[in-house]
DNA sequence: CGGATCTTTGAGCAGAATCAAGACCTGTGG
DNA sequence: CCACAGGTCTTGATTCTGCTCAAAGATCCG
């Protein structure tokens, strides 16, 4: 499957202002790409190379916390983009790990700026894509802090569920890849709190959860717990 | 002062690309601006049209946090950018007000693509500094989420105190333009406990603090309180 | 000077972390 | 196919950080 019939991610998009002008050759700028479980896409300090286009599975990025073990900073899902920010100063500033077996799309953007054409669309959008990174980590991981285990949850949960409606998988059932330590670590909660707080969610009614796969019950009831609790 | 003299900020380095190329009159692109204490510089959700360097004062971002009051997401000191995420939907993402009396330099980004000349390096510049920016926040806001008050306010603390040394002023007397209350909405704490907690500091011969200067006493006390306590 | 706002300080309480077991999965090898 | 070992997940009891409510003290500004 080509990338640019995908239509699901920014990245593709990108791609289809760059070709028809470049005319590279597209085995080279663009690749596609298999991941093992476990396995990394880049870490932290690596040299920047490419920007990666999630085609299937899902990964976590983390930064090595001082004195404790890694801190998860975030998901990247199906039609996700990984790594535009290593553009800045040329090295990755965060690590990208594999939580299942997927696929990515591979865009080496050294070899793309090298070649030196055409690179006016590809740059605009690229501006487009990092402003809406930063205008999403304004609202959505500021917000964190204030908000309680109870809606931190329900909003990571929300979250999830829209980000793979809006890519056309079924909106109801969700693949968590991640444990449990990885939710907390993301959200800034103890291990055991994310358990709690999601056992009580099931009680409630609100979700139904069995092993990696948790399914939305009452989209409304968890607004409702986001909002306000 | 024209503007690429400073050599501060960011946005007088784009300014050196775009400036040279494009032979744009420099007096409708950019231009100096003073602005009064309180006054904004826009709103949310306003079209976007400029960007803008901070030259003297401070400033405040806010956004609008649902049922409550406005929740203050960012401060910026001479030398910071203002406004580039607004590039990405055409529209700001919060709202920036003046802590106290100051000038900045506004660029305006749309009338600058239309004179459609030498954006390519003025584009390379902005993903640049947007990258950074993006970089920046996976560091600096995720890791609040995880840290105490004591953590919080001494990395505040610091990170004011580096902006400020790296941008050639004195870094060890800092004027806090802002509030008790909007470092609190920005740490997401209680006025109470900012206060509590800035006294105890004070205690500690960490930092001195009269009115709106606050005295750095010992940088290494609170790099060790914000590494871990 | 006086009113309004902002800041400090105190007391009590609630939410979440920590500590500590126990239950459950998962993959491995017999 | 089953049993076992490692990890992950849940659940409980306790502790502690920081919020809330309340009131007094500063500071600013007309």
């Amino acid at each position: 499957m080509a990338c640019r019939e995908c239509g699901l991610d920014p990245m593709c998009q990108v791609l289809e202002y760059a070709e028809p002008g470049s005319g590279v050759p597209s085995g080279i700028l663009l690749r596609r790409q298999s991941v093992k479980k476990g396995e990394m896409l880049f870490g932290v300090g690596q040299l920047f190379k490419s920007v990666y286009a999630v085609k299937s599975g899902s990964f976590k990025a983390m930064v090595p916390d001082l004195n404790r073990q890694e801190r998860v900073v975030g998901f990247y899902l199906p039609g996700d983009l990984i790594g535009i920010e290593g553009m800045a100063n040329q090295h990755y500033s965060y690590s990208v790990r594999a939580l299942e077996a997927g696929s990515v799309c591979v865009l080496d953007i050294g070899r793309l700026t090298e070649s030196g054409r055409s690179t006016e669309a590809l740059q605009r959008a690229l501006i487009d894509m990092l402003g809406r990174e930063v205008a999403l980590y304004h609202s959505q991981t500021a917000s964190l802090i204030r908000q309680n285990a109870d809606q931190r949850l329900a909003a990571f949960i929300l979250a999830l569920a829209l980000r793979t409606s809006l890519r056309g998988l079924g909106g109801d059932r969700l693949y968590l890849g991640m444990s449990r330590s990885d939710m907390a670590s993301y959200l800034g909660l103890a291990r055991e709190t994310v358990s709690r707080v999601l056992t009580r969610f099931q009680k409630e009614g609100l979700i139904q959860l069995r092993n990696q796969t948790l399914t939305l019950l009452s989209w409304d009831g968890l607004q409702q717990v986001a909002a306000s609790r």
